[in-house]
DNA sequence: ACCACTTTGTCCTATGGTCAAACAAAACCG
DNA sequence: CGGTTTTGTTTGACCATAGGACAAAGTGGT
C-alpha cells in the first residue's frame, strides 16, 4: 500500500438511489414548467415506475411538491404537477462597502424575506458591521413563514476567503484581514446555522449561472466582472464557477493592463483596478469616489471631456485584460456586473469591437458583452443558491 | 415539455456495474505498486467479493493482467499482484513546425514503439506532409509487438482544432488552415483507426498531469506553457486539461503584455509570443531562428548584452502575462515546456521573483515554476494518453 | 514436523434497487 | 356512453452489491 491518496468510493446500490434521486429533483428544478411524473420519467430515460417512486419519496420528504393541476385541455389523463419544495429554504448574507443585506431564498427560488441596509463600511470594525449584519438576519428570518426549514446559510464577502476554515483573509475594500465571521453572528442566527463563506464575485456571478436553484439561467460559460471599488471576478465553466485551486480564482481586477501603469495597492503596476475601478473610474472623470456612474455617464454625454476620456481609458483597460482571460479560457461571453453594468451600454460597442481583434478565436466566435441584473444585492441571493445547490447535489440527507 | 436540453440520463444497474469496473481499472492504474484484489477492495471501500468479481471481468478481457507473486515475506496467503493489461495500447501521432512523431503507448505507459523524424514544415503543403507522418505511424505500428490491441490514435496539431469534426482550423506555425487530416492518413492507418485531434499544448500538458494512463503526476493544477516558434499554453486543473467551451483554451501566448508592444500575427498588440516565442527571442539575442537554446543561454553566460535582454525581455513578459493568468485561475504552479523549458534554470528566480509580487495570493501561497521533461515530442504520448483515457473512462465497451 | 495464525480469494444467500409489463384511473372525443 | 389516450400504480423478474462462511496459501512459534 502506502499509497498517496485513498482512492474514490465504490458505487454500491444506496448510491444508485441517491444518485437518482438529486437526479428527478434537479430534473424538477430545471424543467421551465412544473412537469408530472411521467415527465420526469421520459426526461431521465427512467421507466414510469422508477421515477414516481423516487419523486414520491421527495414528496414526502418536503422538497418536491404537487402543484395544482392545470386545467390545459389535452388528451389523456391530466398529470400532477411537480414543483421544487416551497418550505426549504437558505438564507443569504452579504457584507459590501456600502451595503449590507439578508434574503431568504426557497428551493424554488422566491424571496421569501429580505432586507437591504445602506451605508459605509469602509475601513469599519469587523466586528460591530458584522453585529448588525446579525441584526439584519434576524429580522429577516423572523419575517420568514412558519413551517420553512432553513436548510442553511451563506455569507458573501469582498475580498479573498478560506472557505474551508471560515476565515476572510483580506478584503482590502473593507480593509478587513483575518476575519472569522461565524462567531460574531452565532448569537443572531438560530442554532447550529454556521453561514458558509463565499467570494462576493463568485456568487453574484452565480445568480447569472442559475436564475433559481437548478435553473440553468441565460449562459453556461462566462466571465463575470464585478465592479465594485476595485473589480473582481469569476469564471463560469459549464454553469458552475470555478473555484481554482484554492477557492480564489477569478481575481481579473489584478490582471495587468499596462506594466508602466499606476501603481496598484496590490503591489503590481497597471492592474485593470486602476482603470475601471470605481474609484479610479470617478477619480479620473473629476467625480467625488461617492458619485453614482450615471452622473459619469450623464457629464460624457455633456460633452465633459474627463468624463469621456476616463470611460475610454476604462473601456481599452479592460479589452486588454478581459482579451487576455478569454484567449486563455476560451469563454464567449462577459458580464458585466456592479458599476460596469451600469456603464455596460456605453461600454459595449467599443469593447466588443476591441475584443473582436484581440481574442484569437474571435474570427469563430465573436465575443460578446452582457450587462448583469439590476439587484443591489446579488451575491446574497448567490449565497443562498450556493447552500441550496449542496441540497439539490445530494437530497438524501434532507429527506428527514 | 418544450424544455430545452434532454435531462441527464438515469443511473440503472449496469451503470453501476459499469462505473465499479471503471473505478477497479483506475485504482489499479493509479497505483504505484500493483496492488491484490484485497487492496483494491480495501481501497475503494467494496467488499473483497466485489472487487474480485470486477477484476477477473477485467482480466478476462484483458484489460487487467495478473503479475508475478514477488517473493515478500509477509505473513498470511500471498496476494496475486495486478497490473494494467499490457496488450491494449493507443498510437499517438505529432506534426511540429520541426518534428514528425508517431508513438505507441500501453495501458501500463510503455512505449512499445517510436519513430521521431527530424525537419523543416514551416509553410510545407499539408497533404505531403501528412502522407509522410502516415508512413511513420505505418512503420511504427508495424514494430508493435503481434497481439496488442489498438484502442485508438490521437493526433497532436500546433494550432486551434476542431475535435469534433476533426478539423485543423489554424495552425500559424505551419502555415496551415482548414486540414481534415482523417483523410489523408486513413490510408495508411489500419481500418476503423480514426485519429482524435488535439492542440500540441494541451496533449503535452496531459503528460505532466498524468505519468502513466490512469497515474497522476507530480501536479495536479498548474499552467503548462509550450514553448514553440510561438508560444501555446494549457490550463490544468484537478489533474483533467481545461477544454474551454469550444476546446480552444490556453492560448497564454496572445496575452497581452505591453499595449504598445510589437504587431502580433493575431491582428493585436504586444502579445507574449512576441518576448518570449522562439523566433521573437532568437531574434532579440541576434541569433539565427534555427539556432538552439542553448546557444543563447551559451551567449548570455559569455556576457552577450544582447541575449541578456533577449532573456530579461522574455522574463518580464512572462511575469506579466503568467501573473494574469494566475490572478484569474488561482494556479499554484507554471510548468515550461519547449524552449522555455530548456530555459528555465536561468529564467526561474528572476521569474517567480516577479510572480511573488503581481500574483495576489502569492503572500499564502507563493507561485513556482518547473521544468517539463526533456522528451522531444511529449504530445505525441500525450495524444495516445489521451485515447487511453477514454478506456479508463469506460471500460465496458473494451471487454471483448 | 506440526499447529496456530493471518491474509487472500471464492462461494453462497440476502438485500435492495431498477426494469418490464400489466393494470387501474382520469380525462377527452366522437 | 364507449373508445382512446395518457398518467400513475402494482407486480414479479432481474441483477449488482453486501455480508458471512469457507477454502487456500503462506508465516511463525513450539
Amino acid at each position: 500500500m502506502a499509497d498517496g491518496e485513498a482512492a474514490q468510493q465504490g458505487a454500491r446500490q444506496s448510491t444508485l438511489r441517491a444518485s437518482n434521486l438529486g437526479l428527478v429533483l434537479r430534473t424538477v428544478c430545471a424543467a421551465d414548467r412544473p412537469p408530472s411524473r411521467a415527465d420526469v420519467a421520459a426526461r431521465t430515460g427512467m421507466t414510469r415506475a422508477t421515477a414516481a417512486r423516487l419523486v414520491d419519496a421527495l414528496v414526502a420528504g418536503g422538497l418536491l411538491a404537487e402543484g395544482e393541476r392545470d386545467p390545459l385541455p389535452r388528451r389523456g389523463r391530466p398529470g400532477t404537477p411537480l414543483l421544487a419544495g416551497g418550505r426549504v429554504a437558505a438564507l443569504g448574507l452579504q457584507v459590501d462597502a456600502g451595503l449590507l443585506a439578508a434574503r431568504v431564498l426557497d428551493l424554488r427560488g422566491r424571496v421569501l424575506a429580505e432586507r437591504l441596509e445602506d451605508g459605509d463600511w469602509v475601513g469599519s470594525e469587523p466586528g460591530p458591521t458584522l453585529e448588525r449584519l446579525g441584526r439584519l438576519a434576524a429580522t429577516v428570518l423572523a419575517g420568514v413563514p412558519a413551517g420553512v426549514r432553513l436548510a442553511g446559510a451563506g455569507l458573501a464577502l469582498p475580498g479573498i476567503v478560506d472557505a474551508g476554515r471560515g476565515v476572510l483573509l483580506r478584503a482590502p475594500n473593507l480593509g478587513w484581514h483575518d476575519v472569522a465571521p461565524a462567531a460574531v453572528l452565532a448569537p443572531s442566527l438560530p442554532a447550529g446555522l454556521h453561514p458558509l463563506l463565499g467570494n462576493e464575485a463568485d456568487l453574484a456571478a452565480r445568480t447569472v449561472a442559475e436564475t433559481a436553484p437548478g435553473r440553468a439561467g441565460p449562459h453556461r460559460d462566462f466571465l463575470y466582472v464585478s465592479g465594485q471599488i476595485g473589480v473582481g471576478g469569476a469564471v463560469v465553466l459549464d454553469g458552475q464557477v470555478m473555484r481554482g485551486s484554492a477557492g480564489w480564482a477569478g481575481e481579473v481586477g489584478h490582471v495587468c493592463v499596462d506594466p508602466a501603469g499606476p501603481a496598484c495597492r496590490c503591489g503590481s503596476t497597471g492592474c485593470l483596478e486602476q482603470y475601471a475601478g470605481r474609484h479610479a473610474l470617478l477619480a479620473a472623470a473629476g467625480l467625488p469616489r461617492d458619485a453614482s456612474p450615471e452622473v459619469l455617464l450623464d457629464n460624457a454625454a455633456a460633452g465633459d471631456p474627463r468624463a469621456g476620456a476616463a470611460l475610454d481609458g476604462a473601456r481599452r483597460a479592460l479589452a486588454i485584460a478581459l482579451a487576455g482571460v478569454l484567449n486563455v479560457l476560451d469563454i464567449p461571453t462577459v458580464v458585466l456586473g456592479g458599476h460596469l453594468g451600469r456603464l455596460a451600454a456605453v461600454l459595449r460597442p467599443g469593447l466588443e469591437d476591441d475584443l473582436a481583434v484581440r481574442v484569437l478565436s474571435a474570427r469563430w466566435r465573436r465575443p460578446r458583452i452582457e450587462a448583469a441584473g439590476a439587484d443591489a444585492a446579488p451575491a446574497a441571493t448567490g449565497a443562498a443558491l450556493h447552500t441550496l445547490a449542496g441540497v439539490l447535489a445530494d437530497p438524501v440527507g434532507w429527506l428527514d
